[in-house]
DNA sequence: CCAGCAAACGGATATATGTCCGCTTGAGTT
DNA sequence: AACTCAAGCGGACATATATCCGTTTGCTGG
């Protein structure tokens, strides 16, 4: 019932990739209040110019308040960490990065296929986006640990490849006894921003060399004689 | 002349276990002062036992320096940072760790075995370790982030990883056109500390199921038609 | 137009990390 | 035993994050 011949017949839950943002009910309690919606432009275009000028973690919080004209208190109600306004100013490259990936991997051609693209697009997006990345990741220490892996853009990253991967076992190009909630962290973990801007700018690793290890792992498993 | 039959015949550069600390020169400039060995004592025995009766990051450098009965200069000048101080406690396990793998690794049993048990291994100390773990990682932000992955004790397994996995293609137990730096990087990137704390307690993942996720996968690298 | 209030504001404040620099001292040397 | 000085010391200081709280203000219903 769940594959004939290698052909796929039918999507067992969770199959379909996921959509980014779903789950999120947002009650929608209130317009946004006009002098809110200024300073929040504010804030994201002075955090954006300084982080542009300057590296992410050479800017101060209280340097982009005094930049963009708002108050310590303003700026942390809205914002609760450094991370947080990072995450901001990454939403719109991730929204990007997230139709791309429904129009590209949502479609059609083999499960597998589209697995390696994602995986390949995931690095370029770290290229991309490194620094911000990291400043999240920064800020994500001490009692923040969790939501590293706990936001809502690592949850759609995991979901999408824990689908691919499971389309690929329905395609019989992925062997039938892995892990997938597992395969899809470690596959993911290898694209760790710290990992791989070791591996890019400590090792000199080249983005290529990274994603075709990756490739060829996936390779391996093939459903085979071995095991 | 790599191997005859799957059986091990001679062992090219960098297939033997790599030595923790090897390349440490260390001229060994001077001894250290006695006051100087006295304080040392005295800061890691108060941060250990802050630690212990508090977590990692409810504790302050300027608590541990008062407790310790020394300034705040003398405190980092000898720790550069928490992380530092962190990796200084956790030296002892280190050592431990890398005898016992010593022991159990260096010597016989097919090289995929003792990879196998070797990452196993790596979990148990994640598990063991997890607050210190995490207190070296938060330390490592900003411009530190090198630290991570530069560091000796990641070096190590980095290296220890690579050989093992270059032995078992040796051995004919793994494909021979692995990228072994890079798979080496993917193997411990899925233990990442990050990564296995969210799994084991956000996601309520047993170490038995990682290790075993783990272990699948490196089943699915044995050399194959498929490919 | 006005009153009421939740939301937004902003700067003082608390706390942490990490640096600076003048003073002290252990340990070789004469 | 006195001398010397690099190493060690310690606390004030600079800077960053993040919170607190009294004040102001945009919106809405009357």
């Amino acid at each position: 019932m769940a594959r004939k011949g290698g052909v796929f017949v039918d999507l067992p839950q969770g199959v379909e990739l996921p959509v980014f943002g779903a789950g999120v009910v947002e009650a929608a309690p209130r317009r946004e209040r006009s002098d809110a919606a200024e300073s929040r432009r504010r804030v994201l275009d002075a955090a954006r110019g300084l982080f542009a000028e300057r590296s992410v973690d050479a800017v101060s919080m209280h340097e982009i308040g005094r930049a963009a004209g708002v108050g310590q208190g303003t700026l942390y109600r809205r914002y609760e960490h450094k991370g947080a306004l990072c995450s901001a100013l990454l939403a719109e490259e991730i929204e990007g990065f997230v139709d791309e990936v429904r129009r590209r991997a949502g479609g059609r051609g083999s499960a597998l296929g589209r697995l390696k693209w994602f995986l390949g697009r995931l690095a370029r997006f770290n290229d991309d986006n490194a620094a911000l990345l990291g400043a999240i990741r920064d800020a994500a220490g001490g009692g923040r640990r969790v939501e590293m892996y706990g936001n809502p853009f690592y949850s759609w990253l995991r979901g999408t490849v824990a689908a691919l991967v499971r389309q690929a076992m329905n395609e019989g190009a992925m062997m039938g006894e892995l892990d997938v909630e597992c395969v899809a962290d470690a596959l993911l973990a290898t694209l760790n921003i710290d990992l791989y801007l070791y591996q890019r700018h400590e090792l000199g690793m080249s983005r290529e060399r990274v994603t075709r290890s990756l490739h060829a792992l996936l390779d391996g498993l093939r459903p085979g004689p071995a095991s």
